[in-house]
DNA sequence: AGGTAATGATGTAGTACCATCACGATATGG
DNA sequence: CCATATCGTGATGGTACTACATCATTACCT
């Protein structure tokens, strides 16, 4: 049993890890945590409304407000009008931050290729659906959460 | 390789849903992430002064102040002086608060056996030894970053 | 059409975390 | 005994986030 629990300590201590090098890359720059979680969905998703970007990232559309203003002050995106809707704005990633998210991108490889060198060949597949099947348990648990709380929520009213 | 990015990214994956999960669960109490850090490390080191605290968590002093702050206004933590240097305060875990560590290492390590169970039994040895040479290596990398920038700040005195 | 409700963004106010600078109190080495 | 280092903390500022209220715009409904 002692190993079982030595495999949860080490992915709490992998995330940490990722976090403090993160932290570390952006020092100097305006980018934060969160600031680049923006970029990375704008990469990803493309030009979108800040309520959309809201959306997908959990956090509450005045929170976005802010992070684009820093985000938009450092030249990293633009905001624009609405073509149809003229309450909306859509914030777009500058042809600057797009090229810096690609060099993240190569890094973020350079960085699997690397860790995923240091595991014995012969025990990658199995690596990968045992880490696979972790993710969607954990994935599966926290929406069970979620549920719960949901019902909570609508017993009360 | 696209299957080698997904591990990273999976990984990714399972410490925001840590995160996540965390934050759920102290809800409703004064407890934060930072603060449950520090009660974790009060467990696990015994009493303390604040100076070893912020030392070992690798925080400002000062930021540590205001964390036993408020864990002593809950009532998880208590201060007393040090029996030979009267600058220096001893920080311990109240009573209830072991307890309440207690039932977090227990569900600590059921939460481990449920995601553990989620993997086939025949991938088990392989996904320890790839989580800990994935984990082995992510550290040494960090070491060497640290390594860098610790020769930068020598070189600049 | 006309009124009402929902939506998109933002202002205000408040909480939490973290960092740096400065300071008073204490300890310690020469 | 004095210079210096150490321990905790006040003050200040930046970031991340929330809830509530506001205002313009748009959608819906009879």
């Amino acid at each position: 049993m002692a190993a079982a629990i030595t495999v949860l300590d080490r992915l709490l201590e992998i995330g940490e890890l990722f976090q403090k090098d993160m932290a570390r890359a952006f020092s100097g720059t305006p980018l934060t945590p969160a600031r680049t979680r923006v970029l990375w969905d704008l990469a990803h998703s493309g030009p979108s409304t800040q309520h959309a970007l809201a959306a997908r990232l959990e956090v509450s559309p005045r929170n976005i407000t802010g992070l684009v203003d820093a985000l938009e002050a450092g030249g990293y995106v633009t905001r624009s009008p609405h073509p149809t809707d003229r309450r909306a704005i859509i914030v777009s990633l500058a042809a600057s931050a797009e090229q810096f998210m690609h060099q993240m991108q190569r890094e973020h490889a350079d960085l699997t290729a690397d860790l995923l060198g240091a595991v014995a060949p012969a025990d990658r597949p199995a690596l990968e659906r045992g880490i696979d099947a972790i993710a969607a348990r954990l994935r599966e648990l926290v929406a069970v959460e979620e549920a719960r709380r949901a019902d909570r929520v609508e017993a009360k009213a």
